[in-house]
DNA sequence: ATGTATTCATGCAAAAAACGCATTGATTTC
DNA sequence: GAAATCAATGCGTTTTTTGCATGAATACAT
């Protein structure tokens, strides 16, 4: 069993496709299709069910490729720890996120650590908030960014810290009657049409809960895929939305305008987390630490 | 970075020797030397240090190490855990216990196990308690017996049952004045020359606070690398002991006498454990259940 | 101190493994 | 039913690994 073979294998599995993988991989058809044969035939497992000319992992070649996943990644991890150790300003730090910071919160953490630590070098990714708790846990990544910060549940595999709350503001077309108040209710809202993330974001749920509490059931008129999406939207006067402050900061796009919320909880937690079983990597620790420290001296400067 | 090179690199870190790992690993030295140099090439960070002839971990080879045994070990048992997939009941399991459950208590589980599933296998090691409980957590066997059961510290990363509670006896010399005795208590040896495990031994530890709580400190007379030889010492004359029930099943040696003891509270609990963030193999699912069934049934008979 | 025995690293040829190309047979698509 | 696509396989080529021989450095014994 050797790491090539493991290579092959995660590939052909994700895409479900021998050619694609091996061009994928920059090698030839017949070299990937050999390997996975050698893979097999030393499991003495039919990894893959060979169906027309498809290839689809069988069950058992499911549960294989979570193992591999998680070894592999290891291996990488324990790589790059051992070149960053020596001196971990230099390291990459891997970093994921949901949409909602993509705009602002995230660059400018990363604006403020590479002042610090000019070379260190930054690999990001967006997820859907379950997929930040999956991929922190099975190690695709080692450090998430989320909001709002996950519950007890998960306490055994990952680890957190709140860094900062942030109030949820509303945004409206700038033609709205109630664009001129210089702070709303959200209930004055319960009659507008609303533009909203897809099912399965997180960041939705929580408009759909806030409007519930503040009793109605928003009217949904639109929906974006993306915090940017949501924004057009809005711009184009099809609807009211309502955002993390801090997706708004310097960015407020033409035509709309932002107007705090008066209601009682309407914020949301933000927090970073990462794996309680391994250790951070040493740019990774820095990062990490660097974002402790920010924070806890920008909420002590708030109070 | 290629599994053949970190299997030799493993070999070479715990032999701390080049020409012994080769031997071992049925390969030139030659061989082992340059896949160690192509690692440390392709990790660009020096593993071993050479010293005169020999070969040591760096620092941050012990890291290495440390992470790529983890990774080996998930990738073995990924291995076996599909290998076992299809009939669990061909399967291996692998367990490691203490000393003191060699003779006894681990041949009649064994024994009971394959009458139900003949062509189970076991791979079978002993370790010190610490051992014990440090393999479980890195991967080195999935299933420990082991008494004491281990108490909340580990309690994230290892998951147990109790099995059964035994009674810890005396094991005296036949020509000792108290041999005749139906039951003694623990004071009334505050005399004798004990003979107990090395330091180190968890239950040498027992030992000793019991008899502090029998307000007395033992006068250790003689030293004996496992229950075995302690048996010898026992059985020649040169002290007494104090050992598991269980440890004497069937196998009191020759020239002793076993004794209870009527203290309070001088018992023992055993039980097994596995890791909290792995899943057992078939296999060993299927050894670890029929644990459980065995002594609740015999535990329920007691009563 | 000097000689001898070990031990790890390296040059080089042999063996083994992986690769790419071409082709086959099967399946899907139009 | 023809064309296209795909995975598997035979085969010659390239790459990698191995083993042997050797060299340099160190430890040990006398």
């Amino acid at each position: 069993m050797e790491t090539r073979q493991i290579r092959y294998f995660l590939k052909v599995a994700e895409m479900e496709h021998m050619t694609e993988a091996a061009i994928s991989l920059h090698v030839a058809q017949s070299s990937v299709s050999r390997q996975i044969s050698n893979l097999e035939n030393e499991l003495d497992v039919e990894l893959f069910i060979r169906e027309g000319r498809r290839v689809k992992l069988t069950p058992l070649g499911k549960i294989f490729y979570d193992r591999m996943k998680q070894a592999m990644n290891l291996m990488d991890d324990a790589k790059r720890e051992v070149k960053e150790y020596m001196n971990p300003e230099k390291g990459t730090v891997r970093i994921a996120f949901p949409i909602s910071m993509a705009a602002h919160t995230l660059p400018s953490i990363i604006y403020a650590f590479r002042t610090r630590y000019p070379e260190a070098q930054f690999e990001m990714s967006n997820a859907l908030y379950p997929d930040l708790i999956k991929g922190v846990v099975n190690g695709e990544f080692n450090l998430a960014m989320i909001a709002p910060m996950p519950i007890k549940e998960h306490e055994k595999k990952i680890t957190g810290t709140t860094l900062f709350t942030e109030n949820i503001v509303a945004l409206l077309p700038l033609h709205h009657p109630l664009a001129n108040r210089t702070s709303i209710l959200l209930r004055e809202l319960k009659d507008d049409p609303f533009v909203v993330l897809p099912e399965g974001f997180i960041f939705r749920d929580q408009v759909v809960q806030a409007c519930n509490v503040a009793r109605f059931s928003p009217q949904v008129a639109f929906e974006g895929k993306d915090i940017d999406a949501l924004k057009g939207l809005v711009s184009a006067g099809l609807g009211v939305a309502l955002m993390p402050e801090s997706t708004l900061v310097d960015n407020t796009p033409r035509s709309t305008v932002m107007i705090p919320l008066t209601d009682a909880n309407l914020t949301r937690t933000v927090g970073v987390i990462y794996p309680t079983q391994r250790e951070l990597l040493p740019t990774e620790q820095l990062f990490y630490n660097f974002l402790l420290e920010i924070y806890e001296r920008l909420n002590e400067f708030k109070k």
